[in-house]
RNA sequence: GGGCGAUUAGCUCAGUUGGUUAGAGCACACGCUUGAUAAGCGUGGGGUCCCGUGUUCAAGUCACGGAUCGCCCA
């Protein structure tokens, strides 16, 4: 007889590989052409689940493929999202995507360059951006959903929709009724050929720019009180040092380094001059006299002096900032904070008024003085205050000197700093509530409270001014004839509502008065008005999404209360800067509070040597040829093996041993499947009391598992649970409990392997709720392999729960116990190993095992006699006690069971069954 | 140039308040199996804990200095 066919092999068309670039489209076709998403939530809303709200940072759409680093932050967002709808929550996932911005007009713009160079009108550059816009919208989705990230992909949010548009508008507004919004001079990159404010990409520097050099004096008035041991050298004067000596004329302070050592100087020709000490011998070079130091003094206790202009009446304070440095000059920094950003922000700090004598054709102005009224800054300003400063006695020394200048990108010429008139955000009227907000986040991980909390502290006023087209309008108003300013919360619900209507394209559309409400006047009488033409930064945008689109959407918001923060945002950590601080600025502003609970961020995406992925380097990797060889579950478990933390490497060593990882799972899972294949869940009952000890040891294995993954998840690392799962699914499955429970699961008797089936179903139910949120494609795929007896009437894997941790099956005794057992199965495995090498045996169930042991591990092993010839995968295990711990591998008496393959004395005594062993002959006849 | 962070086996990660010979899985090598089979099992090799100095009876762990890499800013 052939006994073979009396085994219970496993059964199953569960496939052996993933195939995931193939069969992966499949599957995310069934969960969106079914609305599993949909369903899903729908469920959580009907059972009144609590919110966990993942909202989404919009990626920026200048391009249409997307990088690693977005692959990875979407599939993280996956993850959570998955995870939260699985534990009960009702868990939206409402994707957007960031629309406006320079990048963007620039991309169109060098389009346009090679087109021929036409000059655009506003609406022109704004219809193209749109097109431009949309178009990589659609392709980005697409990749995003390859991925397999879920989520209501139809509505996603775009800060181009006007619904969201006015929403931002309105928030604007909110913020303009609170105060925080006022108009006020800052300097930018300026054009005078072009006439037009330049964004830093719009600036070439030039090499080998010829500038005249200066080393001016300012004659200190004013000693601060620390500084007074200086009165005694009269007429003591400051020497500073610019290449730009037509920015003289704005100079309101001059700034030195606080930690830095200074030294008065005599000099025959200048007097006492105060300069760096670092720096003074190369300045006494210079004006070629031999100087000798007559006093030093750190820069802190200068703080506070004033000094007098030389070209007018005017005295300014001397100030610190850690930006002087000691390359070049005297330590002595001219700030002209209309001609500098740097010394614009350090004069913000001490509100030192900011003036800029130069208009837009990049002459200097009436307010720089009758001399130099009209003169063009570059080139006659810079003579004549060279020269004006020479007459007044303030020229030190004077020189050409060649550097890398900025120069327009378009007009070759050399660009200036000028200070214009731009909108701003009082962040200084909220920042101690939005430190003290900052402190109530969780940040994970917790170094990212610090970074925020720094940057938060000392920024500077926020410039919310754009002199670009592609954006959001401010909404304000210049009267034609006092142009005074109009700008209040009635005249921006005014313009929100056209825009609501027709998007953002009436501000350049529509007449002033068209935009102000009905006859509206200035206090002048006035009924003419002039549109702003500046937009808003584009990080106003996506920093207004916690109300221009969560609070607009039911769906979304809190159902007790509109305002109520998100519980998480999560980005890659270099949105400490951006998004974290727009969105909790503008929340700060309107409702007092952060519009998260919590922040994740992750690092970035390095390749395999730990560098920058560049073009230029070549080691770019792209997620879509990533997918296209190993599947997007690889990708995902790429996401979940590293910890994000900090940076993160990728390449192809990494993923060809994800892939094999991944194998060793889906095979672990197709084992299971195949021997549950007529496992009947409404006709098996087990006990768990007849269970054998290795079946409850297995089960308080799982329950760890269980334990230690939920916490995983809980703590956002999924790197543990992607160690524990892996560990899982090596070690004490596949190697342990699997191969040892083989011979019960094919050719033990019926209780054997139900007992056996059991477990294995238990650990099927909880292992594939638990894969999902990592691969959701793998789990749905064993979702659909589940055996016909075993299948529930569910139609997605998505629609499953989390498992729950049971109590029963926990077994600390069993635990420790087999803590032991394992370390001798370790010993044995050794001993087998040698008898292999000889060649005595092959299998190990070819063997026999003599254990000698002390007391104490006898009474162990005796406590578990029964099982030890299948716990150490050997046909017999003879225990004697001794003295010492010894064990003996030998071949196994008797002859082989050609039904069992173990070894046995006891063939051919069932009188049916002549050629197989006793037990194999009982499972048979019990079988029939 | 400034601020923040990272660095343990080929790869991904552990390593407790300092305390035996620094661990796990994968990968690799060799063997076994052919009843999870384009699978499975066993055994084994593999470490300058980034470098240096210091504190200590004792340092992967603490302190200081440096290197490399990354992020943000200038």
């Amino acid at each position: 007889m052939d006994y073979k066919s009396t085994l219970n092999l496993p059964q199953t068309n569960f496939p052996m590989k993933g195939d995931g670039p193939r069969r992966e489209p499949e599957i995310q076709k069934f969960w969106a052409s079914n609305k599993i998403y949909e369903k899903t939530l729908e469920k959580r809303k009907k059972a009144n689940a609590e919110r966990f709200l993942l909202h989404d940072g919009p990626p920026y759409l200048s391009s249409g493929n997307i990088h690693i680093g977005t692959a990875l932050n979407k599939i993280l967002k996956d993850i959570v999202v998955k995870y939260k709808t699985l534990t009960g929550f009702y868990s939206p996932y409402l994707p957007g995507f960031d629309c406006h911005g320079l990048p963007i007009e620039s991309a169109i713009s060098r389009e346009r360059k090679k087109e021929g160079d036409k000059i655009l009108s506003p609406l022109e550059i704004r219809n193209q951006c749109t097109e431009f816009v949309l178009k990589n919208k659609k392709l980005q989705e697409e990749k995003f959903e390859r991925l397999g990230v879920l989520g209501d992909w139809e509505h996603a949010y775009m800060t181009i929709d006007p619904k969201f548009e006015a929403a931002q508008l309105r928030l604007f507004g909110e913020m303009v009724d609170k105060g925080y919004i006022y108009r006020g001079l800052k300097p930018v990159f300026w054009c005078a050929t072009c006439q037009t404010a330049l964004a830093e990409a719009e600036v070439e520097y030039v090499e080998n720019h010829k500038s005249p050099s200066v080393y001016v004096s300012f004659k200190i008035t004013k000693l601060s009180g620390i500084a007074k041991k200086l009165e005694k050298f009269k007429d003591l004067k400051i020497v500073i040092w610019t290449t730009t000596p037509w920015t003289i004329p704005g100079n309101m302070a001059i700034c030195l380094n606080k930690d830095f050592e200074y030294a008065v100087i005599e000099s025959k020709k200048f007097g006492y001059l105060l300069v760096a000490k670092d720096l003074s011998s190369q300045f006494c070079q210079k004006i070629s006299e031999e100087c000798k130091i007559l006093e030093t003094f750190s820069g802190k206790e200068l703080e506070g002096s004033e000094y007098k202009h030389p070209l007018y009446r005017r005295e300014s304070p001397v100030i610190l900032g850690d930006h002087v440095t000691l390359e070049t000059g005297t330590g002595c920094v001219h700030t002209a904070p209309g001609h500098g950003l740097e010394d614009f922000t350090v004069a913000q700090k001490y509100e030192i008024k900011v003036i800029s004598p130069v208009d837009s054709k990049g002459l200097l102005t009436e307010e720089a003085g009758e001399n130099l009224k009209g003169l063009y800054a570059h080139k006659g300003g810079n003579q004549k205050v060279i020269e004006l400063l020479a007459q007044l006695g303030a020229l030190i020394y004077q020189e050409d000197y060649y550097h890398s200048y900025p120069h327009c990108w378009r007009s070759k010429t050399p660009i200036m700093f000028r200070a214009t008139e731009q909108w701003f955000c009082s962040v200084k009227d909220f920042r101690d509530k939005a430190l003290s907000e900052i402190k109530k986040v969780t940040w994970v991980p917790k170094i990212g409270e610090n970074r925020i909390y720094a940057m938060v502290e000392s920024r500077t006023d926020w410039c919310i001014s754009r002199q670009r087209v592609w954006g959001v309008p401010i909404p304000a108003f210049y009267c034609n004839g006092c142009n005074k300013e109009h700008l209040n919360k009635a005249i921006v619900e005014h313009v929100a509502k056209f825009v609501e209507e027709k998007g953002t394209n009436v501000w350049w559309e529509l007449e002033a008065e068209k935009l102000l409400p009905n006859g509206y006047k200035c206090s002048c009488q006035n009924i003419k008005f002039k549109k702003e033409t500046d937009i808003m930064d584009v990080w106003f945008d996506s920093g207004s999404t916690h109300y221009s689109v969560v609070d607009q959407n039911s769906d979304l918001f809190d159902k007790n209360q509109k305002g109520s923060p998100s519980e998480i945002y999560l980005e890659g950590s270099d949105q400490h800067r951006g998004w974290f601080q727009s969105s909790l600025l503008t929340s700060v502003a309107i409702n007092g509070k952060a519009p998260y609970k919590t922040v994740l961020t992750h690092g970035f995406v390095l390749d395999e040597n730990g560098r920058k992925m560049s073009k230029s380097m070549g080691n770019v990797i792209d997620p879509d040829k990533v997918i296209g060889e190993y599947g997007a579950d690889i990708l995902r478990l790429w996401v979940a093996s590293i910890d994000y933390s900090s940076d993160m490497r990728i390449g192809q060593t990494m993923l060809k041993q994800l892939a094999e990882v991944y194998r060793n799972i889906r095979n672990t899972m197709r084992f299971i499947l195949g021997n549950l294949y007529d496992y009947d869940l409404n006709n098996s009952e087990t006990l768990y009391e007849n269970l054998w000890n290795i079946d409850k040891y297995a089960l308080h294995k799982l329950e760890e598992i269980k334990e230690e993954v939920t916490k995983a998840f809980e703590d956002y690392e999924f790197y543990r649970f992607y160690q524990i799962l892996q560990n899982y699914c090596a070690v004490d499955l596949s190697a342990f409990y699997f191969d040892i429970v083989k011979d019960r699961l094919y050719a033990g008797k019926k209780s054997s392997r139900l007992a056996v089936q059991f477990v294995l179903k238990e650990i099927l139910e909880a292992l594939v709720p638990i894969l999902c949120p990592v691969m959701p494609h793998l789990a749905e795929d064993i979702h659909r392999h589940l055996p016909l007896k075993f299948k529930k009437p569910v139609e997605s894997v998505i629609f499953l729960n989390w498992p729950l941790l049971n109590n029963k099956f926990k077994n600390n005794k069993l635990n420790s116990d087999f803590l032991n057992l394992l370390s001798i199965r370790s010993d044995a495995n050794n001993k087998l190993e040698a008898l292999r090498k000889e060649g005595v045996i092959g299998k190990s169930v070819e063997a026999k095992l003599i254990i000698n042991s002390d007391k104490t591990k006898g009474e162990l092993l005796s406590e578990y006699r029964d099982e030890l010839p299948m716990i150490f995968n050997v046909s017999k295990v003879e225990l004697l006690e001794t003295s010492d711990c010894r064990i003996e591998a030998l071949l196994a008496d008797g002859t082989k069971c050609p039904r069992c393959w173990k070894h046995s004395t006891e063939i051919g005594k069932h009188s049916k069954h002549s050629t197989i062993c006793l037990p194999c002959a009982e499972a048979v006849e019990e079988d029939k």
